[in-house]
DNA sequence: TGCTACATACGTACCGGTCAGTAACATTGT
DNA sequence: ACAATGTTACTGACCGGTACGTATGTAGCA
């Protein structure tokens, strides 16, 4: 058995993964992968070499697991387009071109599967839904950071350039995982960039 | 009882709903509204007043109901598509601002719930699909439409163009069900005005 | 007209499997 | 001791799907 995780070299180094953080993280595979409604508890216990009361100690329900699931996507998600954002700075435009670049390429792998919130919003209709809230919210904040940049490029209507850019954004989610390699995903940053520049100019 | 629609006046009118379109156009609202996988046969057999026996005759399995419900959402939405086209003729331009105006109309209503195509292939990411099937086939046709299109408007890039505005199309039936009223989805035709604008000059 | 013969359409009751979730208790490591 | 986890077994509801019997309409024929 080379290189196993249970060495322990030293304190507070590889602390044994908890129950809770195995079904968090193959949770979010399998959910993000699959689809929430797809997969069962049943199989994410097993998956993740626990047992389902495991499970129920550390979440309240299935339904409360998709909402951390989605939690734990949102964090990662804003880490990624700060990412963008802290590469070009004080210059909204190449912010959003570099993190459109960066999803472009990411709708062009095999086996994409969108965005885990749009997804699960899809997944889930009835308002109020943990899930769904958290999806929602995460949109909103994007929402308003799209706007606040386009402002801040100087488009005369920056609200609508802003949601013109979620527009593609949110078209570029889907289309990857709809037409896979060679989609219509793969062109998003340049119709962005056309956006952008139809939006400042007047 | 009134109004009754067992009047049967003539021969050949108002034949008697059979079952199976019964069940379907149960299944056509059911399915749109609330998803696929939230819906279980019973549900529909019980809201269609049929049994379920009757479902299968018709129907060789759940998926290829939901695949029938594609097919037919399918010939509604070319019926859409093409009302906008027929409106402006040689005018693609204007066919494309027609359709984009309806469809952010259409976000703005209370409950929308989007593309029902778009949310079953979410809903089904396991390729080969029969639903999923339906989908892609919808999608592929739109694109090489818009593509046209946008070469028809003379743009210097026609495919991206097209591809553009189908991003714009996703990402206004995705947004339209995320935000309700007040979304980005309502500025859907407006962005496509500028992104075409930018497309066309140079 | 009266009868059978057959096909179509439908209903009752059921199948095994899976769903999310839980009760009660044993085991482990610190 | 204590807290976290595992073990086993279970619940009631629901899942997609089916075996099998029954009603109804109609064609053929006397």
């Amino acid at each position: 058995m080379p290189s196993d995780n249970k060495i322990e070299v030293s304190l507070s180094e590889v602390p044994a993964p908890k129950a809770a953080d195995k079904i968090l993280d193959v949770a979010r595979d399998l959910f993000y992968r699959e689809g929430i409604r797809a997969i069962g508890v049943d199989e994410i216990v097993r998956r993740a070499g626990v047992t389902k009361p495991s499970l129920y100690r550390s979440f309240p329900s299935k339904d409360e697991l998709a909402a951390s699931y989605l939690r734990k996507y949102d964090l990662e998600f804003w880490e990624r387009f700060d990412e963008a954002v802290d590469a070009h700075p004080g210059n909204p435009r190449a912010q959003i071109i570099a993190f459109l670049t960066r999803v472009g390429k990411r709708t062009q792998k095999r086996d994409y599967r969108g965005c885990g919130m749009t997804n699960a919003a899809v997944e889930y209709p009835e308002h109020g839904h943990p899930a769904r809230v958290v999806s929602e919210n995460n949109k909103q904040e994007l929402r308003r950071r799209l706007r606040a940049m386009a402002a801040a490029m100087g488009a005369s209507d920056a609200d609508t350039l802003g949601d013109g850019l979620l527009l593609l954004i949110e078209g570029a989610y889907i289309s990857g995982q709809l037409f896979g390699l060679g989609g219509p995903a793969a062109v998003v940053a340049r119709n962005a960039d056309l956006l952008i520049e139809a939006s400042l100019k007047k």
